[in-house]
DNA sequence: CCATGTGAACAAATTCACAGCA
DNA sequence: TGCTGTGAATTTGTTCACATGG
C-alpha cells in the first residue's frame, strides 16, 4: 500500500503524544483516549496505524512503549541521518543549533555560506564553511538531507548544488518553486504563508463580526 | 463560500510567482504560462482563483501586475500587522531578525523570553523582554499574532498567556499539540515533521532499489 | 479564436458503523 | 464486553472538458 503524506505527518504527531504519555508514565491507551486528550480523531489514528499492520489487541488497546518504539522504527528515527545547511544566515544557524542540541536522529554535519563574512563563523559545534566544500563534504560523509535555508535568489543554484553532489533528499525554507530533480525527495516549508493563512483569516474573522453587528461590509463576499 | 487552508495557500504561492514574472519585466500571463513555469496545475490556479471573483479576461489571460495587486489586498497584505514572539532562542531570534529586516507586512513589535540570560538581549531593532510584560504590550499595541518558539514544556503556558491578553492570532513552533481556544486562529508547525518524512521516503526508495536489484529485502512491506 | 470560468467526473481523505477478536 | 481493524458512506479536493464571452 502506498501511504500519503498525510498520513506519514501524523504518525509522527502521534509518536509525540505517545512519548508524552510514556513520560507522564501511562502504559496503555487506546484510540479514543489519545483522540481526547490529544484533539485527534480515533478513527484516523486507527486507519492511519492500519498502513502498517496491526499495533494493538482488540479490547484493550495499545502498549505505549510499544507503540513508541514500532513508530520510531517505522519512521526511521532509530537510525541517525546525516544533514546539511546549505545558508548559514538567522535560519539556518537557528536549524543547525536547534538540531545540534535537541538529541533528535540528525547529526548536523556541516553549515555552507557563500558570503565571507559568515565563512569561519563557529555555530555551536560547527564552523561554517564555504559552498565551495559542499559537494566534498556530501560526497565523503555520505550525507543524506540537506537543509536549503538562502535567500530566494540563491535557492535554486542551492538545490542543483546540492543535487549535484548526490544528496538524497533536501528541506527549503526559501519561498522560491524549485524546478525539481524527480530522483531527489524535495519538501518546501515556506514560513510566511503560515503568518498570511493567518492574518486571512482574521481580516475574515472581522468581515463576520461587522456582518453580526449589522453594519453594511464591503469586504465579505 | 468558504475557503480551505489548501486553497489559500497555493494564493501564497502565486502571489510570489507573479511577484517573480513582474520582476521580469512580463506584464500579461495565463493559467497555463504559471502551470509550466511554475510546476502548478491549470485548472487549478483558475478553481483557486473563482473562490474570490473574476480575475482574467476570457481570450487574453490575467495582468500580472493587477493580479498580484488583488491578490495581496485579499490575503490582507496591504495592510501591516503587528506580531510578538514567545520565545527568543535560536529560532525566536531567527523568525524575529528575518521578519524585521524582509520588509513583509508583518511589524515585529515584541521579543519574550523568561530566561533571564535571554532578557535584555538585543536582536535586531528589539530588546527582549520579561513574559510578564507580554500582557501591556499586547493590550496597549494591539497586536494581532503571537508566535510560540518556546520549547515544548512551555508551549501551552505561553499559548494561554498569548490567548488571555487578548491575541486573535497563534503561529506554533513547538512539537505539541496545544489544548486551543477555538476563538484564536491557531497554526502549528512542527519542522522535525518534515524531516520525519524526508528521511520515512529514503528508506522507502532504498527498499525499492534492494527489490529491483533483486536482494531479498525483509523490510518492505 | 482562445483562455477564462465552471459544472460534472474523478480521486483522495475523512468519518461512520460494525464485524471480529481478545 | 470493549476496542481494534476495516469496508462502506461521506466529505473534501483535484482534474477534466466545454460553454462563454472578450
Amino acid at each position: 500500500m502506498d501511504v500519503s503524506c498525510l498520513t506519514l505527518n501524523r504518525l509522527s504527531v502521534y509518536l509525540r503524544c505517545l512519548r508524552s504519555l510514556r513520560e507522564r508514565g501511562v502504559e496503555r491507551t487506546s484510540s479514543q483516549e489519545l483522540a481526547r486528550n490529544f484533539g485527534l480523531n480515533a478513527a484516523q489514528i486507527r486507519k492511519d496505524l492500519a498502513c502498517f499492520g496491526e499495533f494493538g489487541i482488540r479490547g484493550v488497546g495499545y502498549d505505549v512503549a510499544q507503540l513508541e518504539a514500532r513508530l520510531r522504527s517505522l519512521l526511521g528515527l532509530d537510525r541517525r541521518h546525516s544533514l546539511v545547511v546549505v545558508g548559514m544566515g538567522n535560519l539556518g544557524r537557528a536549524v543547525a543549533r536547534h538540531l545540534a542540541h535537541s538529541r533528535s536522529a540528525f547529526d548536523v554535519v556541516g553549515g555552507f555560506d557563500s558570503d565571507p563574512e559568515i565563512i569561519g563563523l563557529e555555530v555551536g559545534p560547527l564552523t561554517v564553511r564555504s559552498t565551495g566544500e559542499l559537494p566534498g563534504v556530501i560526497a565523503e560523509q555520505g550525507v543524506e538531507v540537506g537543509v536549503i535555508a538562502v535567500p530566494a535568489e540563491a535557492a535554486q543554484e542551492a538545490y542543483d548544488d546540492l543535487v549535484a553532489a548526490g544528496i538524497r533528499a533536501v528541506l527549503n525554507f526559501s519561498p522560491v518553486r524549485l524546478r525539481r530533480h524527480p530522483e531527489v525527495r524535495t519538501r518546501t516549508v515556506d514560513l510566511r504563508i503560515y503568518l498570511e493563512e493567518l492574518v486571512f483569516f482574521l481580516a475574515a474573522a472581522r468581515d463576520d463580526e461587522e456582518a453580526e453587528s449589522g453594519l453594511h461590509s464591503a469586504a465579505s463576499r
